[in-house]
DNA sequence: AGCACGCCGACT
DNA sequence: GTCGGCGTGCTC
């Protein structure tokens, strides 16, 4: 026999094939993760294939099993390979990532020093060589993964292989062994009847030892099962010698004991205490017709459709939908994943699910330790856990019968890995259920413009993101994703009214501060009543922008209409360096800073950007009284800051919360009753075809917050823009016609679902370089569209709208078409990024 | 990723 | 003449 590996090496794509020895014959199988000699290291592998014939005649073999258990199921090996394939990432660094990180290893190189110091006064040495001796005489022999961290941005290899060629340093390759292991504790447990025990106890020792052995012993008939002994020492007072007499005398047995780490035996505890389950809830006539179609899915595993979208307004109830098809999945003796945002900013929803399903669900979450991590993969791998909750990489839980996929806030961009290996979690639940035959439900507010036009029935006509003729179909479109809706609020609440403020205005009557005088007002209005408020930032990065504060026009680029982004630093090398350049990212058009407004010739033109500091220290100045709280990437920096600060939010220990993005995530605050967004505007002129959408769900999201309870609430939003179509549609919660206006650009312009992008980005320190690498790509690309007479898809090449990040250029090729990601195969991109299907072209 | 092979510039 | 730069290709 022989087996196919997949080998852990990130760089290489492709599978080889080895012969299973002897000793492994009947132990490795499909999905076994083994140790393979590759070239002169040793690597990890798993098995993709097990075959009578290898593919080629020199065959190695196999050197060990890891685990007996496989590592993946035959699903997951098929989604590893889906996703490799569909978003062209190498099938190594997917099933590296999908393993739980401590047990995936990579080979490394051992170095260490061979000469003593007298021996090397006669070479001489680079700097960098002689820092690498030095580390390797402080440190004694380490890894290349060590010594990388002592040489940041530096290139020490180069030195190491010079110094090992002169015999200096000896280079040994290693594999590492995985770095979790499962835990086990000694335990003890009685051996006999409890009859048996109580006859024994008169003649267990002397008067020294009687006592605590009689006590231990008397304990572990109490305990039936079998005990940590820590325990038994604490509850009698006896020793280790005390107990391994008792088992010489036959009474007890002692052994070893796997146990799982298990992170939420304390979070548990108070929930289950906490009676929000108490009283049933009862659906709505939405929430009942929504949860009937899915159940029928769910019961009749033949039916064709098997994915869903829930498009729920805030607050209606989606949560409760998920709630019940998990419980009657897990009836039916199946799995089910939920996918949420991010565990932290949702602590609501995975309260609830930990509440209905005690002792079922394990969560999957940054904080946890390398070995929590690894048990909770274990006991889905085991069937222990029916559900499993996390973000993104939660998708990857080996469960062995998966039979529903939850993705909550399925618009979140946080579903998509912005870094190798690219993929989209949303995308590749679809395609996880249909391999496991299991239901994928999506559910969101706002749900993407895709996600909405790939489900059917769509809720709006024709015109607009229509299914019409007269748009081109795109091939591969999804099939049967029902489209479900629950339009209003489970409670009488209404969603709340949102008012515009229009900060042109507010600059012309002489307010130049940051806030409007209705927002002002308002606040002072919730304060005085006792309430509470959010101020919420739209703020993405540093991203600047320019406009005009006389009349709000945004300079434009005249080729393309996207909005022009400031720069200070020379950015391409066929225009003169400049200082105050402004640059279109879609095609490369530059020019400099206007001096004054081409629409109304005044001379207020400027770059716009805010902080969530200035914003709350200007809360301070003009509110002195109120206690406010600050909500960002820079606060939560430490342990369970977002936990700390939610909780001291949620308990009314401040009355206003000024914050980002994390603000807009599905938190309930009933006693919030004013959203005030402090300026709406900033993602509305990135150079992104993607960027209005994302406002757009951020703003829809964020004015959501308000007015849960009885008690109501209202949301302002400022803006220098109050006719965009972005804002008009935002304050008026609609979300159909934002989707129709915003698809119908995208049809003009052939962005998705009318067309699909793929991005190259390559980054290089030397501008030339990036530039120059670029259109040698670009060049072979427009050959290739040529001679495969592709008419309908484009190729462009410009620098990324950050274009120089961290002293590193960093240009794009975007290519655009029916189906764009085909035009790569067979090419040689390797140091380019390659992201089939991004959320975004920054 | 590592390593070999192979082809051009700058040193002994 | 050799040493060594890194471009290209391969690892079952």
């Amino acid at each position: 026999m022989f087996a196919r590996l997949a080998v852990n090496l990130p760089a290489v794509s492709g599978m080889f094939d080895y012969a299973i020895p002897d000793e492994l014959a009947g132990q490795v199988g499909l999905g076994s993760l083994v140790t393979a000699p590759f070239g002169n290291q040793t690597v990890q592998g798993v098995v993709m294939d097990l075959l009578d014939e290898p593919s080629v005649a020199a065959t190695k073999s196999l050197e060990s099993l890891l685990d007996p258990l496989a590592v993946f199921s035959v699903a997951q090996m098929e989604l590893a390979k889906w996703i490799a394939a569909h978003y062209l990432q190498s099938l190594a660094s997917v099933i590296g990532m999908m393993l739980p990180t401590g047990l995936s290893q990579q080979a490394d190189t051992i170095f260490d020093i061979r000469y003593s110091n007298t021996e090397l006064s006669n070479i001489e040495l680079s700097a960098v060589a002689s820092r690498l001796v030095q580390l390797l005489q402080e440190k004694g022999a380490l890894r290349g993964r060590q010594i990388d961290r002592h040489f940041a941005k530096v290139d020490w290899r180069k030195s190491a292989d010079w110094l090992a060629k002169r015999g200096v340093l000896r280079k040994q390759s290693v594999l590492p062994p995985p770095r979790v292991r499962p835990k086990f504790i000694r335990v003890a447990q009685l051996a006999v009847t409890p009859a048996e025990a109580d006859a024994a106890l008169p003649d267990l020792g002397t008067k020294q030892t009687l006592a605590r052995r009689q006590a231990a012993l008397q304990f572990l008939v109490r305990a039936v099962d079998a005990v940590n002994l820590s325990w038994v020492y604490a509850e009698s007072g006896c020793n280790l010698a005390d107990l391994e007499h008792l088992e010489e005398l036959g009474l007890i047995r002692l052994f070893e004991s796997e146990i799982f780490r298990d992170p939420l035996e304390r979070v548990e505890k108070r929930t289950e205490n906490r009676g929000i389950e108490n009283n049933p809830i009862v659906l709505t006539l939405e929430q009942e017709t929504a949860l009937k179609e899915i159940l029928a899915t769910l019961a009749n595993r033949q039916s064709p459709i098997a994915n869903y979208l829930l498009h729920g307004v805030t607050s209606s109830g989606k949560t409760e939908v998920y709630l019940r098809a998990a419980e009657e999945t897990v009836r039916q003796g199946r799995q089910v994943i939920v996918l949420v945002p991010e565990i932290a900013l949702t602590p609501q929803t995975v309260r609830r699910f930990l509440a209905r399903f005690p002792g079922q669900v394990g969560l999957v979450h940054s904080k946890l330790s390398e070995g929590e991590r690894y048990d909770t993969w274990r006991r889905a791998r085991a069937g222990k856990l029916k559900i499993i909750i996390g973000a993104r990489s939660a998708l990857f839980a080996p469960l062995p019968n998966i039979g529903l996929i939850v993705v909550d806030e399925c618009h979140d961009s946080s579903y998509y890995q912005s870094e190798q290996p690219f993929y989209h979690a949303v995308t590749s639940a679809q395609e996880y259920a249909r391999l496991c035959g299991a239901v994928c439900l999506l559910g969101s507010a706002t749900p993407t413009i895709e996600q909405r036009f790939h489900s059917s029935p769509l809720p709006y006509s024709g015109d607009g993101l229509g299914m019409g003729a007269d748009s081109p179909s795109l091939e591969g479109k999804e099939p049967g994703v029902r489209y479900l809706s629950l339009p209003h609020r489970v409670t009488d609440s209404q969603l709340p009214p949102v008012s515009i403020a229009d900060m042109r205005a507010e600059l012309k009557s002489g307010n130049r501060g940051i806030f409007s005088r209705a927002l002002a007002e308002s606040l002072a209005e919730t304060l005085s009543r006792g309430e509470q408020a959010i101020l919420f930032l739209n703020r993405r990065g540093t991203a600047t922008y320019i406009f005009c504060r006389n009349c709000g026009t945004t300079l434009k680029c005249p080729n393309c209409d996207t909005p022009l982004t400031y720069h200070v630093e020379r950015l391409t090398l066929n225009v003169q360096p400049s200082t105050d350049a402004l640059l279109c990212h879609r095609c490369g058009y530059q020019r400099r800073l206007p001096k004054t407004c081409s629409v109304c010739k005044s001379d207020q033109i400027r770059q716009y950007g805010l902080g969530s500091e200035k914003v709350e220290s200007d809360v301070q100045a003009m509110f002195p009284q109120a206690r406010t709280l600050r909500w960002d990437w820079e606060t939560t920096r430490q342990k369970d800051a977002h936990d700390i600060i939610l909780t001291h939010f949620a308990n009314h220990q401040a009355d206003i919360l000024v914050g980002t993005q994390m603000l807009a995530k599905g938190l309930d605050l009933p006693l919030v009753t004013l959203v005030g967004i402090v300026l709406a505007d900033v993602g509305l002129n990135l150079p992104d075809p993607f960027a209005s959408e994302r406002t757009f769900q951020v703003l829809t999201q964020v004015a959501g917050r308000a007015g849960r309870s009885a008690r109501g609430g209202r949301v302002i939003l400022q803006t220098f823009m109050p006719d965009h179509y972005v804002i008009q549609a935002a304050a008026g919660h609609d979300v159909d016609g934002f989707q129709k206006r915003e698809g119908e650009y995208r049809r003009q312009l052939g962005y998705p679902p009318y067309g699909r992008v793929t991005r190259l980005e390559y980054r290089h320190r030397d501008a030339a370089k990036a530039e120059s690498e670029s259109q040698r790509v670009l060049q072979i690309l427009q050959e290739k569209l040529k001679t495969e007479r592709r008419t309908l898809t484009t190729v462009s090449a410009v620098p990324c709208f950050f274009a120089k990040s961290d002293g590193v250029y960093r240009w794009q090729v975007i290519l655009r078409g029916p189906d764009p990601a085909s035009l790569l195969r067979g090419l040689r991109l390797d140091d380019w990024r390659v992201e089939v299907e991004p959320i975004s072209l920054l």
